[in-house]
DNA sequence: TTTTCATATTCCTTTACAGGAATATTCCGA
DNA sequence: TCGGAATATTCCTGTAAAGGAATATGAAAA
């Protein structure tokens, strides 16, 4: 798991960033509008998450569509996958003890 | 999603803790020494990471034993939920590309 | 080819954070 | 109760990163 796309994330407006693009690609200034940022300061966020691989550019005109790319937030998905059991146990345990419930239940 | 946790993981040795954490509970002094981190750095760490609650301690006589927390990382994979169709689309895509070679396969 | 719009970059200042070294704290055993 | 082991905290210093303001770049429109 590579640390710069948790870099990335740690910062609250770049968060937001990438929360307002799920809703799909849009411009510098369409994103910096509804976040209420700065322009220059939403180019370097922007920056900073493109360099970790969690947004990608297109140009259009003189304006610069910003999306959203997969594989960073895929690599995180993979990356859990070690530390799923960690709950899924406990799932397992709440199942195991509910059905034991149940039991009791049908016993009475 | 809270940004303490990825601000908490964005530091190489404090990732290093928790990969180390998944094999078990460990003291201080065992993960100082497993990671050649100084015993006050890895202190520190493991503050960082106790206050993102991604550890909890348990004292046993002068030794304090520290331990993963699942929730974060269930909360990390819950967020992931909503990126979560952007690669499955992907596949889906894959899926029925791979099901039309197939098909010209079988028609050749 | 100017002007203008959209975006990126630079410079500056402030703040947060990491590591090193030293010290404080806490608990156990003699 | 005293000494020592395990851990936490503090102080200091260097560095990275964020925001503000100004400016540079690049493409479109006039």
């Amino acid at each position: 798991m590579n640390v710069t796309t948790f870099s990335a994330l740690a910062e609250p407006n770049r968060l937001d960033i990438v929360h307002l693009l799920r809703e799909g690609p849009l411009p510098v200034g369409e994103i910096a509008g509804r976040l209420e940022l700065n322009q220059p300061q939403t180019s370097k966020h922007l920056r900073v998450l493109s360099d970790a691989g969690l947004v990608e550019v297109q140009a259009a005109a003189n304006k610069r569509i910003y999306s959203l790319r997969a594989e960073p937030l895929e690599e995180m998905n993979t990356w859990l996958d070690s530390f799923r059991s960690m709950w899924e146990d406990r799932y397992d345990q709440l199942d195991a003890y509910l059905q034991q419930l149940q039991h009791k239940k049908e016993d009475s």
